[in-house]
DNA sequence: GCCAACGTTGGC
DNA sequence: GCCAACGTTGGC
């Protein structure tokens, strides 16, 4: 079992959003950072559990928690020429993006960056560190059950 | 809107 | 394979 954080713009998809789709499910379209793609493809199981990330928004932070819901297969934006993500030197029979579903299981209130940084057991978190830029970043056990821990119980608001 | 960080591209 | 230029991310 591993555990990540994943980054969405609540303008493309938020929390909400998801909880709002069929089984609170979405495909993670758009990832095009081989880095990212390669932890779905390599690393990520069925079940692991995942930290929603809203980013690019007034109050970047988690707000929800989710679990990988299908093994990574190609991501179809990257054929689409009218999506943003569409990526003409990928070819369908060597597909170069990939996706995985992302289930959420139950919307939190907002653990924000300034909290985050300011908790001294989380230093080390990626997410915190200057610069960073990668929209899927693996998650400590340790770091997962503090923040699952901080985040308290909520109503679920999912399925 | 600014800017730091970092990934990608392309000439050589 | 180096590296400068450029584009993108994302917090502030």
């Amino acid at each position: 079992m591993n555990y990540w954080l994943m980054k969405s713009e609540p303008g493309e998809c938020s929390v909400d959003d998801a909880l709002a789709a069929p089984n609170a499910t979405v495909p993670w379209v758009g990832v095009r950072n081989y880095q990212a793609r390669n932890f779905m493809r390599d690393a990520m199981r069925v079940d692991d559990g995942v930290l929603f990330y809203h980013s690019s928004c007034a109050e970047p932070g988690i707000v929800g928690i989710a679990r990988v819901a299908s093994p990574p297969y190609p991501d179809p934006t990257q054929f689409d020429p009218g999506s943003p993500y569409f990526d003409p030197g990928s070819k369908t029979e060597s597909s170069r993006w990939l996706l995985v579903d992302v289930q959420v299981l139950r919307k939190t209130r907002n653990l924000g960056l300034p909290e985050l940084r300011g908790n001294a057991d989380l230093q080390d978190l990626l997410v915190l560190r200057k610069g960073n830029r990668l929209s899927i970043t693996p998650i400590e056990p340790r770091h997962w059950q503090l923040i699952v821990k901080l985040l308290g119980s909520t109503p679920a608001s999912a399925a």
